[in-house]
RNA sequence: GGGCCGGUAGCUCAAGUGGUAGAGCAUUGCCCUUUUAAGGCAAGGGUUCUGGGUUCGAGUCCCAGCCGGCUCACCA
């Protein structure tokens, strides 16, 4: 695919002829920069209103540059479109106004090609604007041929190996990036007016803790030490928290050795910001302001369509996870009380139930036996949610009030020790958003670790590590601090439609190529 | 890793129940000074993903493998 075989190899020797033939007129083959006066989108917004009697009386001149995606030949004269910008833009090349040697420059172009264009502004009977050529300049040889004209590129292995071709030829593939770089703006204008310092705390950690995910493993050489790529940069803003810098916010990569699925990116960008004396009320409120901001920098409104959904931010609701496992538990399992979830043996035993259901209804894997037998009540708790609530979750939907086992990090709730001052956002049936109330009691956090170790020695591999040196800092004493981190790509995703996590990220991870030999 | 779907010209796709592998675009040559999926005439281009098997005969049927997509699981 790198290296051309066959008939893609005879196109590129053919190509290869036409650009000695360009030499061979005179024309440096890389040269080494072309003075525009114009981008193509800055002629189509400027000109695109100008009638053809007003264009020919002001006759424009311009210098333009741009890659050839059209030909169209006829005789001695003949037409292309340039693209630039993401918009293309026509021009006209008659023999008798660029003279001979540009006109064979013009001959020997291929679909592809970067050139430069020097002419005057105008319009064609079909109305179009175009530049009148009166000089060609050569800019650099498209060796291997484009994408197809008519259906593009559709093969999505090569758009995401290839993504400078999707993005040559798919303008929403370049728009759906444009949006989120957009979307990064508007996120750090927010905080940064919340009076947040953006910060870097390291990528390679010798523990690799703030949650729970396998990580990925590398080496210092002069150290002779193995290092973690982050899994999240959590413990180390709460350090800087302890340190004094009461609102701090990271938006970057973390790295997680788990499965890759539409919704999963080996490396994903969370934005993670801690904020001293909140609690996780403060960042739900925080929350909803901050992502009304970014709907409305980024889309101009709190509404948009996801899929078959209209989904909007105008109002977000809240369930604690409990309330959300009533309230969507299905009726083909059984009724279902509040006070059934608080027993967990209650709770085993329509396991079987809810699994008939889901398999039939949702298709999903079940809850396995030995899973429900094994873990936590917490566990089961979470298991259960996520089976009967997450696909309804569609509208912006904020899950208070997590299990103490699955949530290492967070405060207990002051009249239920056995659930954390925590929430997740859905949005799309997607998580979103993760926050609480941080746990600061370096007691209470010995304890948490310690049982995550339990985990880790029955084969969680996921399970959180016992980092001392992070109960040393929360030992300084950590005021207390309400912490969230936000999935930038799932956001992304939601913003722009979009229903894979490699739609939204530039070069996905993908399986090494295979060689051609 | 499991399930489902797919792999045919450079690209997008066709080829009843097994019977000479085709089309459009792209490419090459010629004609054409306002076209835009420009047009006209002509030409070249294939180990049908790989390896076995069944058959007189396989793009098509069977087995194994490779690659990709979707989905489920782990996870955010």
């Amino acid at each position: 695919m790198s290296t051309p075989d066959g008939e893609s190899r005879e196109l590129t020797m053919q190509r290869e002829k036409k650009l000695r033939s360009i030499s061979e007129l005179g024309f440096e083959l890389y040269p080494r920069k072309f003075d525009f006066t114009h981008t193509i989108p800055q002629i189509l917004s400027s000109y695109s209103g100008e009638t053809a009697e007003s264009l020919a009386a002001a006759k424009v001149q311009v210098r333009v540059a741009g890659r050839v995606m059209t030909i169209r030949p006829h005789g001695k004269a003949g037409f292309a479109h340039l693209q630039g910008g993401g918009e293309r833009l026509q021009i006209y090349v008659r023999l008798d106004a660029v003279g001979e040697r540009d006109f064979e420059l013009y001959k020997l172009l291929d679909l592809g090609d970067p050139i430069g264009v020097v002419g005057y502004l105008f319009r064609t009977r079909t109305g179009e604007l175009t530049v009148h050529a009166e000089r060609l300049y050569f800019l650099a040889k498209a060796l291997l041929p484009m994408p197809e004209k008519w259906h593009g590129l559709a093969d999505v292995e090569i758009r995401y190996r290839q993504r400078y071709l999707d993005l040559m030829v798919n303008a929403d593939v370049r728009r759906v990036f444009e949006r989120r770089s957009k979307l990064i703006r508007a996120l750090r204008g927010f905080l940064e007016a919340e009076g947040y310092l953006e910060v870097e705390t390291p990528m390679m950690q010798p523990l690799a803790g703030g949650a729970m995910a396998r990580p990925f493993v590398t080496h210092h050489n002069t150290l002779d030490m193995d290092l973690y790529l982050r899994i999240a940069p959590e413990l180390y803003l709460k350090r800087l928290i302890v340190g004094g810098l009461d609102r701090v916010y990271e938006l970057n990569r973390n790295f997680r050795n788990e499965g890759i699925s539409t919704q999963h990116n080996p490396e994903f960008t969370m934005m993670e910001f801690y904020q001293a004396y909140a609690d996780y009320q403060d960042m739900i409120e925080l929350s909803e302001r901050l992502l009304r901001h970014v709907a409305q920098t980024v889309l101009g409104s709190l509404e948009f369509d996801y899929g078959d959904h209209h989904i909007s931010f105008e109002k977000f609701e809240r369930f604690t996870m409990k309330e959300a496992v009533v309230r969507f538990w299905p009726q083909a399992a059984g009724d279902l009380t509040m006070a059934d979830l608080d027993d967990i043996q209650n709770l085993r035993q329509r396991i079987p139930a809810l699994n008939a259901w889901f398999s039939s209804e949702i298709g999903g894997a079940p809850i396995t036996e030995s899973f429900v037998n094994q873990c936590s009540p917490g566990e089961v708790l979470q298991a259960v949610f996520e089976m009967v609530a997450e696909h309804h979750l569609i509208q912006p939907t904020f899950i208070l009030d997590f299990p103490l086992e699955v949530s290492p990090l967070a405060k207990q709730k002051p009249d239920d020790p056995n659930f954390v001052e925590r929430f997740e956002l859905y949005v799309g049936g997607m998580e979103i958003a993760n926050a609480f109330s941080e746990l600061n009691d370096p007691a209470e956090q010995r304890n948490r670790f310690r049982y995550q170790q339990l985990l880790r020695e029955k084969g969680d591999l996921s399970a959180h590590a016992i980092d001392e040196d992070y109960i040393r800092a929360l030992s300084y004493g950590m005021p207390p601090t309400g912490g969230e981190g936000i999935g930038i790509d799932r956001l992304t995703m939601l913003l722009t439609n979009s229903h894979s996590i490699r739609d939204v990220i530039l070069f996905p991870l993908l399986r090494p190529e295979k060689t051609s030999s």
